[in-house]
DNA sequence: CTGAAAGCGCTTACAG
DNA sequence: CTGAAAGCGCTTACAG
């Protein structure tokens, strides 16, 4: 602290109360204030009476970093996010929030710097934090970089299935076939999909839309953005729809809801109505999805349901370490908005 | 943990390595090991390297809790808000992230269980999570409350302005009074307020509208819902407009862009198009407000700029304690799009 | 019921 | 350049 601000004792905020400063006001012991702050047996009940006046009077708030330290114990959940801006994530955000809090457990959040890569510092933020267990809700390392991950802390994952590894996962494939089959029930063939980058996590959605391609006798079409969000997604989706009609898809299956969003601007910036022109279907039934106004045609994957059961997961990793890992798996279905109707012409 | 899981030595990890087990491992001090792994002088660049080696070899992890312990330190940053599910917030965090993050600090987070309701658990949490400032983006408790929290530990107060506290703040009643001056000058006269729930630090939006209307001479109305989120405010904005053409208003200007989405919902809902049958203007300039689709017209307070100026003065809080509080402000501007228009027969 | 002591993982004077 | 000791705020055996 700079010696010029030494004087504006205005500023200067008293060391909080610690349980020393209680039993020195008592003339007790730490060990007195300790047991009764936290009710436990062994203290009178009118001594503890006394401490917990005490210590609400000195304004005394635990300091729980050092209450895990000597409990030799690691309570907080760590939460490891993609991208901040997708609310996909947000949700999971809160409703694992929903369950940590009453919990009465700490959040320890890391965002990726810059979607869609990896990086290494929220993962290193989380370790020197100290939780207990780390929900990860991006899907960019490697399965073998996540088991590695899960023998020196509990992982828990979510919307990604890794064995060996606490899995809150979504069948991707199955809702990548629904979108498809829902796209060619209407009539179209050309159905492109517009996938990101290509994470060992990722790759499922991917693998569905070319398996119902296939299936169906379709020729696929892929086009890859090098990111999962919107605002850097313009360009890859303008690209795909610039063309003759006779050769543009008349449908686009996105890898999720961001990326379906870019593809309807960049529709609009070209004149092609959503669903006259082109039909779009998302992928997460994102919040911005189910928009009056956007009403995107997406499969949901349940981010609440998923946020949830991860946080559960969690705590169970925390209260019982030794329990085999926990594979469970959420079914996601299609949600008929108005970005899809028939192909012009059928 | 119970005597069951005992057995399972497949899913037991092994506790992380200490400075002590490296000193161990090298028959040292574990003080040249703290100084080594923090790079501080006073090693020899030998033993440095073994130390280092050996570390990285027994995976060793720094622990920062028992480091801001011993050096009676409080670097991470508690951020307090109000909902998750409001794209406003998750733009603040995620700036505030960008911010935190690269200065190697850790972002504790608090959120309110209930949307637009006072919940003291997330202050108690990020007070016994040892943060030493906390961000607060929920503008809830009253200006008595935020200050006495402040002497206990440094305040940050995002988009809200309280005197002797670090305010990033935004002139809401300019804003207020850009959006009634744009309805108006559209030829509204009917231009009706969907306000939340009435914390002191949430009315300056209203005042700025009573007053806008006060001095375009047009009579003010004022419909109350009681939470801030879109979810919980359908019933409010239906009962607002569903009355007779001649007397219902022809434009709404709600508290934020969730209430605003309410009311776009809701006129859906009675057969009103926006903007043929009615205006909406909303505040903040949510994501959700900027989707093609939605369109909404409303008051941008730049949220992502907010948001990092807010970490910024964090950090600066962190570094010189007794600096005088920071009042910065921000002007909010109008951002029109195509949720208004004029009323019907002008 | 109450207290003295040791320890969690780390850092910081203080000696040598 | 290196190490022994004390301490951060807390909890946990262990005695009395």
């Amino acid at each position: 602290m700079p010696e010029q601000w030494t004087s504006e004792t205005a500023h200067r905020r008293a060391p909080a109360a610690t349980q020393e400063d209680v039993a020195r006001e008592l003339g007790i012991s730490r060990t007195l204030v300790s047991l009764a702050l936290r009710d436990r047996p062994g203290v009178s009940a009118s001594m503890r009476q006394r401490i917990l006046e005490t210590a609400d009077r000195l304004g005394y708030r635990r300091n729980s970093l050092a209450a895990e330290l000597a409990q030799r114990q690691r309570t907080a959940v760590g939460l490891h996010l993609l991208d901040a801006h997708n609310d996909v994530y947000t949700t999971i955000l809160s409703s694992v929030q929903a369950v940590i809090a009453p919990a009465g457990r700490r959040l320890v959040l890391a965002v990726n710097s810059r979607s869609g890569r990896d990086d290494p510092q929220p993962r290193n933020t989380l370790l020197e934090a100290n939780v207990g267990v780390i929900i990860s809700a991006t899907s960019v390392a490697p399965d073998d970089e996540v088991r590695a991950l899960n023998r020196i802390l509990p992982v828990v994952l979510v919307a990604r299935r890794v064995e060996g590894v606490d899995s809150v996962y979504v069948d991707h494939d199955v809702g990548a076939r629904a979108a498809v089959e829902h796209l060619a029930g209407l009539g179209h063939t050309r159905i492109a999909h517009l996938t990101g980058p290509s994470f060992e996590g990722h790759t499922q959605r991917r693998a569905g839309y070319l398996e119902a391609m296939r299936s169906l006798g379709l020729t696929p079409e892929i086009a890859t953005n090098p990111g999962f969000a919107r605002e850097e997604a313009f360009g890859a989706a303008r690209a795909l729809l610039d063309r003759p009609a006779s050769e543009r898809p008349t449908a686009v299956f996105t890898h999720n809801d961001e990326l379906a969003l870019a593809v309807r601007e960049a529709a609009a910036d070209l004149g092609l109505r959503v669903p006259e022109d082109l039909s779009v279907v998302g992928f997460d039934n994102s919040r911005a999805a189910g928009l009056t106004g956007v009403d995107l045609t997406t499969v949901d994957i349940r981010g609440d349901e998923l946020g949830r059961a991860a946080a559960e997961a969690a705590i169970r990793r925390l209260e019982h370490p030794g329990v085999p890992p926990l594979q469970r798996g959420f079914t996601p279905s299609l949600v008929v908005r108005r970005s899809t109707a028939p192909p012009r012409g059928v």
